[in-house]
Order: structure tokens, then C-alpha cells, then sequence
DNA sequence: GCCGTTTTCGGCCCGACTGTTTTCAGTCG
């Protein structure tokens, strides 16, 4: 954005985002006071998590009341609001090379460690970085040595692996953006959203949108024209690639109206399930949608989250198709967090909000004190917030159950004694820490948690963090038969950072016999409506509302906690 | 940079792990 230009339109919540965290990164580099830089990143997610224009609230000089914006954060979010722009970033934003943020932002290497790169050996780009490693250069400096030469290495292949893609909400966000900025194109008669967001996948490699156009190259010029376009990678008649500043590559594909049903089919599902279905279908006349080519093919409609060529085929030809669950099954909601650790919100607001979502009960399920680093509970602490909740009963009007997320220790024991766990409605195990540990170890110790008789749920069972961080090593296998045996359930994460269980890991526990939850590990009450990216990963996982615990009454619920 | 029943300065961000050290620095959750 030009600083000396007023932004034609109010700068998002995102784009002031973004010039906090160009602004941390390079305090960062700079190494700068760490609570500093702390203020700058948690502003970036204060804005990225509001549930309303920032411009909004600083019109209604609301600034003030949002935590974490002091003095400082509000007179730049002003500047931005107004000019775009704000002088300590353009002070900073060319002070170090992209690159060198680049580096920054592989997974592994800090600040510390990129500053130390550029200043001994000018390394400005992951490119030479990489020539470093080659020539032996890295593990040559001082405090670094093989080892930290590899581990860079690594985080060089696995920051390129993760590079070439999105998570789903981001697919999802970028997608609904681009279809909105060309809702006014004259050429445009539909336009959607298809390929790996329509199918709901954890991870969008390309993020593909159709359209029925009046004027192919007129259509296409809007499109490549965009704002947000970075490049053109690929054009042809019908179609064209870019890859925007973001780094997603978004693919426009358009037909003419009347074949608009069958690009739209074409163009969702899996390679081998759109090779099939098109060699089985008959059609004798235009589809005028998908489900006409289904028909032709002697098949009911195929949801997208089905469209993988992973059975669905033959279940619909038996008709055999699961009636999949959906977020209206969901009754609850049972795994929150509150300021007591790292939520934003209290016990009263994080229930009231659920209620008013329509749930029927909800948990509150804080952090154990091994996680020191969000003030994790302590045994007392945990117990007066038991005699918090409990003291509220149903005067909110929605069960709320007095849970704890506990961290599984490095030995498989559980982060509280089993007396306390025993005075808990609801107890969730988790792993945040000692996650190093070889595939036996760990499994063995997530197994033994599994088999604590006090624990209802593992959450976020494989701990990946999906473009920064690979899930443990652990044989899902083997937990999924422990839950099976114990009667555990196991979760779907819905946070699209997480998904996890993933769709195929949920489809082989429901297949077991294995109970799955659906939470969206709400830290802000805006989190909750996470819960469809979460329901989206069951319908890919086949699951219905019997094989999930949270759709049932409260009752039931209940009974199934006392199981 | 934020915050305040410790209120305009001085805490805040703790503990484990790793790799390079031989007493510590960097990174992460």
C-alpha cells in the first residue's frame, strides 16, 4: 500500500494484521525487547480473532476496551485506519531483506538464529541459506555446529512442503473474497467455489473456482486483474492460474452457461471419482445440475466431502450412503477455555455464548499446571473453579460440566492425581509437551492415558498443527483399538489449524467402534463457530451423529460421561 | 508495548529440550 495514498477502501482486520507482523518480525530480527514484540504479535491476534471490523470499533471509539491495545497499538491502528500505513512501519518494512522473513518464518529457526545468518554470513534469502548449508558454511558458526546445520536443513524442506498450499479456512476466506470481488463482472453469470475447499479438505493445494461466463477473456482478464493477484502462472482459453500475494494459487475455470453443472462436477471432485462417475453416466441431454449427471450415472447425489473414490461409489450404488452428521446435530460443545488459562473470555461469557448458539450443555476445560506457559491450573485453582461453575448451575440456562484439559505427562500419568480427576464431570487428556519421544514411547504413553478410567476424551489425538507443525509419531492404529477397548473417546479438533483427528484417522476409529467428539477448543467466544470446519471433517470421515458423543441430548450425554 | 486493589515503574515469560557448551543460548509450546 503506498504510504502517501489514502486506501481507497477501510483497511481489514487483516491488512492491519499483516503490518503488525511485518513490524514484530523485523523487532524481531532486530532483537528488540521480547515483551515488545510480544505486544506487536498478540495485537496480530487480537485482530485476526475479531469478530468485527476494526475500523468499526475505532469508529465507535471502542479501542480502548479490547485488551492488549494500548496507547501505542491504537494510535497505529489509527494511522492505518487513515492513511494505510503508519511511521514505525515504514521505518521498518525495508530495513531487512523479504527473504530474510522468509527464513524467519521457517519453522525452527528464530530470531536469534536469522539475525546471527544475515549479520556473520549476509544470508538473505532461503536460497542462500540453502548454498550456506551446502558449502558447510553454517555449521561453521559460532554456537551452531552439524546438527543445527541439519535441523535447518529440515526446516528448509518441510517450510517448502508446507508452502505449497492453505489450510481450509483460509481456502474458504480467499475463495469467498475473490468470488465477492467479482460478483459485479458484467462477463460473470455464476460463479463458485470447487475442487479441494469444496470437499472440505484439512490442506488446499490449489484453491479452484468455476464460473459460467458470457465472455471467456473478458472474465478471465477481471480475474487476473485482481488486487490481490500476484502473478499469472498459467492461461489458456477457458482457464487461468495465478498465485496471489498471499502465496495461494487460486484457479479460475469457466464453461458457458448451459455446461455450468457439469464443470462444476468436474471440477469438485477427486480426479478418480470424477474419472468414474463420468464413464458410468449416460447422459442424453445437458445436466442442468450434478444431480442430473448422478441420476445418469443410476446413482443418488454424492455430497462433496464424499467425492474422494474411497467407497462412496459403492455405497451409493447399494445405497448404502451414511446419513451424514451435520452442525445442527450438535448439542454441545465440551471443550473451552477461560482467562483462568488461555481463553479471553470468562466461565459466564463462554456459557452464555454457547447458549445462545443453541447448545444444550457446554465444558469448561482449562489447561493443567504443566503448562506453565498460559498459567495452567493448579489443584487448588482447579478446584475453585469447580466451585465456580458448580455455584452457577443451571442459572445461565445450559449445563456447563467442570472439566480439565490435563496434559499427559512425558511418562503417559496424567498431570493431576486421580482423586481430583475423580471430582471432575468431564476429563480431557491432551499432549502438549515431551512430544519428541520415539513412536513406541509415545504411543505407549498416550495408551496409558487412553486407559486412565477418569479420561472421557484424547484430544487433538496426533498434535499436528497443520502448515507448521507434523503430527507426533505415534501409531494412530493402536490408540484407535486402546479407545475402542476403554471406551474413550477421541477428538475431532474443529480449529482448521488442527483438524485432527483427520477425516481418514476419524473414518478408521468410527469404523472401530470408537466414540468421536467434535470441539472447537474455543479459547475466544468467536472460535466457536469454528465447529463446521469440524463437522466437515467428519462427513469426509463418513461419520454420522451416532458415532459422535457431543449430538446427544444432555440426558444421554450425561449417561455416557457415568458410562 | 501493556498493565495497575503492587498504578506512571518494573514486571511481564515458565519450563523443557536441544545443541553447543563445561554454564548457557535459542526455540517452542
Amino acid at each position: 500500500m503506498d504510504s502517501q495514498s489514502r486506501p481507497a477502501e477501510k483497511p481489514s482486520n487483516g491488512d492491519v494484521a499483516r503490518i503488525f507482523e511485518r513490524i514484530a518480525d523485523v523487532l524481531e530480527i532486530q532483537g528488540e525487547n521480547p515483551y515488545k514484540i510480544k505486544a506487536y504479535r498478540n495485537a496480530v491476534d487480537t485482530l485476526r480473532s475479531l469478530d468485527e471490523p476494526v475500523w468499526q470499533v475505532a469508529e465507535d471509539d471502542r479501542l480502548d476496551s479490547i485488551p492488549g491495545f494500548g496507547d501505542a497499538i491504537r494510535a497505529k491502528i489509527g494511522d492505518i485506519l487513515l492513511t494505510g500505513t503508519t511511521n514505525l512501519y515504514d521505518r521498518v518494512k525495508d530495513a531487512v531483506p523479504e527473504g530474510v522473513i522468509e527464513i524467519l518464518n521457517l519453522p525452527g529457526i528464530g530470531g536469534k538464529t536469522v539475525k546471527q545468518l544475515y549479520d556473520t554470513l549476509n544470508i538473505v534469502s532461503i536460497e542462500a541459506l540453502e548454498k550456506a548449508l551446502d558449502e558447510g558454511k553454517i555449521a561453521a558458526v559460532k554456537g551452531m555446529g552439524e546438527k543445527t546445520a541439519d535441523k535447518i536443513r529440515q526446516s528448509i524442506e518441510r517450510g517448502r512442503r508446507y508452502a505449497a498450499g492453505v489450510r481450509l479456512n483460509q481456502g474458504v476466506d480467499i475463495a469467498g473474497n475473490i468470488i465477492h470481488n467479482l460478483a459485479d463482472c458484467p462477463h460473470l453469470t455464476q460463479l463458485t467455489v470447487a475442487g479441494e475447499v469444496r470437499r472440505g479438505c484439512d490442506f488446499i493445494g490449489v484453491i479452484d473456482i468455476v464460473g459460467a461466463a458470457t465472455d471467456f477473456a473478458a472474465a478471465l482478464d477481471a480475474f487476473t486483474t485482481l488486487n490481490q493477484v500476484d502473478k499469472i502462472v498459467e492461461r489458456g482459453d477457458k482457464h487461468a492460474r495465478c498465485v496471489l500475494h498471499s502465496g495461494a494459487a487460486v484457479e479460475l475455470t469457466l464453461s458457458d452457461p448451459a455446461d455450468f453443472a457439469m464443470l462444476l462436477f468436474l471440477k469438485t471432485g477427486s480426479q478418480a471419482h470424477v474419472a468414474r462417475v463420468t464413464e458410468m453416466a449416460k447422459l442424453t441431454k445437458l445436466p442442468s445440475d450434478e444431480a442430473d449427471i448422478y441420476a445418469a450415472a443410476g446413482l443418488p447425489s454424492i455430497p462433496a466431502t464424499l467425492r474422494e473414490n474411497t467407497g462412496e461409489i459403492e455405497a451409493a450404488q447399494t445405497g448404502k450412503l451414511p446419513p451424514l452428521i451435520t452442525i445442527d446435530d450438535i448439542r454441545g460443545d465440551v471443550h473451552a477455555h477461560t482467562t483462568a488459562t488461555d481463553g479471553d473470555f470468562s466461565i459466564q461469557e463462554m456459557a452464555v455464548a454457547a447458549k445462545a448458539l443453541g447448545y444444550e450443555y457446554m465444558a469448561i476445560t482449562d489447561h493443567s499446571h504443566s503448562l506453565a506457559m498460559v498459567g495452567g491450573l493448579t489443584p487448588d485453582r482447579l478446584r475453585a473453579q469447580m466451585a465456580e461453575i458448580r455455584a452457577l448451575g443451571d442459572s445461565l440456562g445450559i449445563r456447563i460440566f467442570a472439566g480439565s484439559e490435563v496434559d499427559i505427562k512425558a511418562d503417559g500419568s496424567l498431570d493431576f492425581d486421580d482423586d481430583l480427576l475423580a471430582e471432575l464431570d468431564f476429563v480431557i487428556a491432551s499432549s502438549h509437551l515431551y512430544n519428541n519421544q520415539s513412536r513406541d514411547a509415545q504411543t505407549k504413553r498416550m495408551i496409558k492415558a487412553i486407559e486412565n478410567p477418569h479420561v472421557d476424551l484424547i484430544a487433538h489425538p496426533t498434535g499436528r498443527i497443520i502448515l507448521r507443525r507434523d503430527p507426533y509419531a505415534v501409531d494412530i492404529d493402536a490408540l484407535i483399538a486402546a479407545a475402542a477397548r476403554t471406551g474413550t473417546a477421541l477428538e475431532i479438533n474443529a480449529a482448521p489449524a488442527r483438524l485432527d483427528l483427520k477425516d481418514s484417522y476419524a473414518r478408521r476409529a468410527a469404523q472401530a467402534g470408537v466414540k468421536i467428539m467434535i470441539n472447537t477448543d474455543a479459547h475466544r467466544i468467536v472460535e466457536y463457530d469454528l465447529m463446521h470446519y469440524g463437522i466437515t471433517t467428519a462427513q469426509r470421515a463418513w461419520l454420522t451423529p451416532a458415532d459422535v458423543v457431543n449430538t446427544l441430548p444432555l440426558a444421554e450425554f450425561e449417561a455416557w460421561l457415568k458410562r
